[in-house]
DNA sequence: GTCTATAATCTGATAGAC
DNA sequence: GTCTATCAGATTATAGAC
């Protein structure tokens, strides 16, 4: 005889629909990006109906935002991570970047959902908070290169940005970026942000 | 009795549907993202049946790589007017970051549909090559400060890539960089283009 | 070249059964 | 909490009339 199979009933899910959908919908996103989820794709590839999303989130959006939240998440623990145990502040924020560089090859999912889901920010706060905790993170870094918080802001927005500028040129292989091209690619926004460093302390 | 009014048969379009349709597609480009851009949409904003983009296009995608061929080519325009006139090649490519944070701003259609419309390389080539003669306009440039073609593309490559990142942020508010802050922004990206220059000076 | 009409899909979201 | 069933709407694309 066949030993008594402890089979999941037909048509239910293992208790956990809201985290498998958010992994489901983060791979989704990965391969069409953020406008090409659907939720009725998300839930085939969770094994549920297309309403059972509807228990855990509100509506599409909802759980868009959610992703993002975590995308924000991540990048404040990986920058974190990159700058702990590093003393020189120019080498902190050198790591940051070729760290945002390296988010952005190893999450595209949630790189993609931070800065391209298109989010209704008056409906959605929670994003927008964790966002602001991976500045609050970084600012007071930048802060011992400049002379007022201002002035750290436009640092950091500046390392940023053309971190940002070659992980999204590294993403789509333009000019010729390959995507085996990562740790030149982290190298590039690790230079560039001493370059950007450097400009400031010698003016 | 009333004057005989020329009226344009019902249902017939003015003989420029193709433009027409470009443009309803560009500016529908322009409010949702390439994403969000439909054939049907634009057909309605210029006026005719869904039916009949299909006369001139062979598909959605074919639409949307005729106007990424048009972005890249506004974009060789406005950077070969951008450094022509300029001498100190320091200074062309301080412009050229300038004038990309500035295309983004005043083109944002033309802008996203260059690098966010996730077209099929291997369909559409023309979109590509339109963009390698943009970057053949500015190799020249950043040639004059490398050693080697490579060290240019290195170059070039950072240049563009912190306009472009300031661009993205300048586009979508973000870290509190307002609309109202273009020539801010430009201002940043042409200062960051210095100081890569710089470093490479220097080093 | 443009239309009407249609096919075939896909979507988000809800109601009610279990 | 999940299902089935369903609605209303949207899309891409084609066929055939004019």
């Amino acid at each position: 005889m066949a030993p008594p199979v402890t089979r999941r009933p037909v048509g239910h899910h293992h208790g956990d629909l809201r985290n498998s959908l958010l992994r489901a919908s983060l791979e989704l996103v990965g391969e069409r990006g953020p406008h090409g989820f659907t939720l009725a794709e998300a839930s085939r590839r969770a094994g549920v109906s297309v309403a059972a999303p509807y228990k855990h989130f509100a509506d599409r959006d909802a759980l868009l935002a959610e992703l993002a939240t975590q995308g924000y998440r991540e990048q404040r623990n990986r920058f974190a991570a990159a700058v702990k145990g590093i003393e020189d502040p120019a080498d902190q924020l050198a790591s940051f970047a070729a760290a945002y560089v390296r988010f952005a090859a190893e999450e595209p999912a949630l790189f993609d959902v931070t800065f391209n889901a298109g989010l209704d920010r008056s409906r959605f706060a929670e994003p927008a908070a964790a966002g602001d905790e991976v500045a609050r993170l970084l600012l007071p870094v930048a802060r011992q290169f400049a002379s007022d918080p201002d002035a750290a802001f436009d640092l950091l927005l500046r390392i940023a940005a053309a971190a940002h500028g070659l992980a999204v040129f590294l993403r789509q292989g333009l000019f010729g970026v390959g995507i085996a091209a990562l740790s030149d690619t982290e190298e590039k926004a690790a230079r560039t942000a001493r370059a950007i460093l450097r400009q400031d302390a010698g003016s």
